[in-house]
DNA sequence: CCAAAAGTGTTTATGATACACCCATGT
DNA sequence: ACATGGGTGTATCATAAACACTTTTGG
């Protein structure tokens, strides 16, 4: 146990996590980033994110990271890469893994925290110089959100418990950057045995009441067992 | 830069790389793996793997990992995730970046080394017990295998340069464990406009000679920047 | 001439796309 | 009555699936 131990001979090496946050909301797609407090690349921003703690790992870290910097919690978190690069750090080596994160439009109420001078919500298309290589890990982000968006019920996990036919098809295009057809989108996402239609109601200011729907994980599992074909488009 | 400085208090953790890699033949897709020859999980079969070491990229790591335990280089390699549970390895905190690769089947020669007593090949279906959390790395990385396959053009890099359709086909049904109408596969396969049939014919034993064909990989990232669809199936 | 794998086309079924109007409500 | 988003069906086109025999070579 002495002899050959990896703990003991093992480098200095710092271990954090980054998360790519979208924001989905109707006017497009957000992510969220925070002004640098400290060097390097002070007054910079970068991906919320920081430092392994003892004991824990790298999930609970990246989830305990986006609640500091940003008090957001309880939504999609989903590990898509770890990034390694020997000089990705000035500091020294920092190895991280990478998340991304979705949360509801709603709830986008942020605070600006001891870790962060300042976070803020950027449109995808209109990013700021980033720090550190966050300009690949977001790029990447973006990449494994969508990928994982249309083949997962990841779509579910940031609709409400029940939602409307046109919450998701809106939520759905914000986050794929795509626009659908309405008529074709309702037809075949309502044909899902997992999305099961609800008695309730939804009443709009001054419109017609739009029907609520249910997601059923239960059946979502039973249906999807082969896991190699594409589940929304 | 000294104040605040991630690298003086990181914590005692070992980096990791792992593989599963993959060793597709005509009687059916296998992985690697090694017998421990030390402790913990002494004489049990595991992953392939071995620790960082100070200044390379885990996918270095994994790269020499791989020679070292078995002599095999120069192949396809994907990282897909990070495994990084406090108690995975009783020794003490080790985080492992996980790795699929693949190697064409007529490189299968292996030796044993320093590292390992023991290194052999074991059908998909017939594994016997793993050391560590090796189990769950390896289901996750079949299926992060199988669906990078259909996805990307992985199938070409393990391919040889010039491949008949038998050949690609024999090969995709091997790494999916699933089987392909002849007729349907070909017609689809050969229709891509980055698969171009060459001059040169392949000459078996008794049999009528194959058409070659080659992978186009500037047509392919022309034809395929959505990314959000299957490619082979 | 026999064995072995290469090669080939058509039909059917299914899913994707394109497209425009009426409906129920609140003000 | 009107403004707002909710809701619906059909025709066309493209792709997937099913299916069996002929061809070319080496021995």
């Amino acid at each position: 146990m002495v002899k050959n131990d990896p703990i003991a001979k093992c480098h200095k090496i710092a271990i954090a996590t980054d998360c790519v946050l979208f924001g989905p909301c109707t006017d497009g797609n957000r992510v969220l980033l925070i002004k640098r407090k400290n060097d390097p690349f002070r007054g910079k921003w970068a991906l919320p994110g920081g430092f392994l703690e003892s004991g824990e790992s790298l999930e609970d870290c990246s989830r305990r990271e986006l609640v500091e910097e940003t008090g957001v919690e309880g939504i999609y978190l989903k590990q898509f890469r770890t990034f390694s690069e020997p000089s990705r750090d000035p500091r020294g080596r920092v190895i991280t893994a990478a998340y991304f994160a979705l949360i509801r439009a709603q709830e986008h109420g942020l605070r600006a925290t001891e870790d962060a001078d300042e976070a803020k919500w950027f449109f995808l298309h209109k990013l700021p110089p980033l720090a550190f290589d966050h300009k690949k890990i977001l790029e990447e982000g973006i990449k494994a959100m969508r990928s994982d968006l249309i083949r997962s019920s990841t779509l579910f996990s940031i609709l409400p418990a029940r939602f409307t036919l046109s919450h998701a098809q809106d939520l759905f295009e914000c986050l794929l950057d795509l626009e659908l057809d309405k008529r074709n989108f309702r037809k075949k996402f309502s044909g899902f045995s997992f999305v099961v239609e609800t008695e309730e109601t939804l009443r709009g200011k001054k419109q017609r009441p739009a029907k609520l729907y249910e997601f059923d994980a239960e059946q979502f599992k039973e249906e999807t067992h082969s896991d190699l074909r594409l589940v929304l488009i």
